[in-house]
DNA sequence: CACTGTCAAGAGCACTGCTCTCGGTTTTGT
DNA sequence: ACAAAACCGAGAGCAGTGCTCTTGACAGTG
């Protein structure tokens, strides 16, 4: 458990450290499949078979990125929540488009990253077990912000919405669980809201957007704006309406 | 312009045909970024050298794939919007959904060609400008589903959204373009669901809903409806509340 | 000191995209 | 009808890739 217990353990945790960064840095330069682990060993000044005592193969060394990256997101997320919640009055409101354009702003600050973990999947490449925890940190800041938000009465209960039932309804039960208390219709709108935030980052990133919606800015600030008011975040000035 | 002018012609379109196939092909096994020129000019039995008499690189096989894949969804939407347009009396709520749907199940019966195009982009690729209008097929088929919805009264108002003024004014008037008359509005919310719908679908395709919607059917469903609904489109009974 | 596990090095395998040259065929202009 | 031009597939070859295996050197522990 020491982190430096002797000095080979030492060394061993540098490399690996610097292994990745390498990896990092031809990432943005190169792409992820073009990853190349003898660039990453000349970058590094040593030969090529000396890499695969640190990470057996080369999926192994993307997995290692991969998982940094949704940690990197995550604590992103998790910051720019923290940041907001302390605020008072609290504003909920703030605090979603608050995490919203964090998450955006770390997608456009580390694209390849970005592409990694939301892109289309690397073939060939099966995600282990290992990477779905990191994975679901913003999902789980943006529940705890929508379950905070509902015992504070800052939801509104959306009675145009229809009822969630049938299979969907136990699907929604699952995201209940990390967001006590939240009807499901709520949860249901969150779910749709999580979808569309990530298709909007992606379509900007992945030149989708270009043409029409290109300087991204205004576009993904109203639409963040509606989609709070869609899932029934009020507004500060409206809590008593 | 005569398709079969010489055999030379014939023999090269048959050609040019069998490669996107194997290529396709290999797409679906391999996927885009493992696509082997070599590999492929071994299934067709000939010479690797060969091949690049019908594609200068590796890109230019790519850009033809992407510029297919783009085609075919398209025409998939077109064919969607058609069935459901001769329909009398028109419901395009119900249009609507059925191009979200035909969208979905195409990217779900060709799961790579739709990574291919809607994925993170091959890296040190960069997409020619003879992708851009296949590409805005499907865009062209919503939007014009909803001009004609404008037109025959199927639109709400949008009371209660936010007036669009600045650079997102002069953005979305471009989609204007595509879809007179429709109010600033509503096409601010079409681009919205725009990228919910493909969000939705990348997420689907890609893994990262298992856990929570993973069969997404009634997912996809109840998003399609509540997204339609927050564009403005009345459901068939309520045109005229 | 000896043993055990770890390390970098290097050779080697099968593969990739791509270029160039060669001889043969087809199409085209006259 | 015939020569010139365009096109074609085959093959060799280059520089690069991920990965495996063996070899010899070193550090930590008994």
């Amino acid at each position: 458990m020491n982190a430096g217990r002797t000095a080979r353990d030492r060394a061993r945790a540098e490399l690996t450290h610097e292994i990745k960064a390498a990896a990092r840095r031809q990432l943005a330069t190169e792409g992820a499949e073009r990853l190349s682990l003898r660039a990453i060993s000349r970058e590094l000044g040593m030969v090529s078979s000396a890499l695969y005592r640190y990470f057996p193969s080369r999926d192994d060394l993307l997995t290692a990125l991969i998982i940094d990256a949704y940690d990197a997101l995550g604590a992103t997320a998790e910051a720019a929540a923290q940041e907001s919640e302390n605020d008072y009055p609290w504003d909920p409101l703030a605090t979603w488009t608050a995490v919203c354009s964090a998450v955006r702003d770390w997608a456009r600050a580390n694209p390849h990253e970005y592409a990694l973990i939301y892109g289309s999947p690397v073939t060939g490449y099966k995600a282990p077990q290992t990477t779905v925890e990191p994975a679901s940190r913003v999902p789980i800041v943006l529940l705890g912000l929508l379950s905070r938000a509902h015992a504070e009465g800052w939801l509104s209960p959306l009675r145009s919405a229809p009822e969630v039932d049938g299979v969907l309804a136990d699907q929604v039960d699952v995201l209940a669980e990390l967001a006590p208390g939240v009807p499901r219709k709520t949860l249901l709108r969150v779910g749709i809201a999580w979808t569309q935030l990530f298709g909007m980052i992606s379509f900007e990133l992945f030149g989708q957007l270009v043409g029409t919606m290109d300087p991204a800015d205004e576009f993904f600030a109203a639409a963040t704006r509606q989609m709070a008011e869609f899932i029934g975040l009020r507004r500060l000035a409206a809590v008593g309406e």
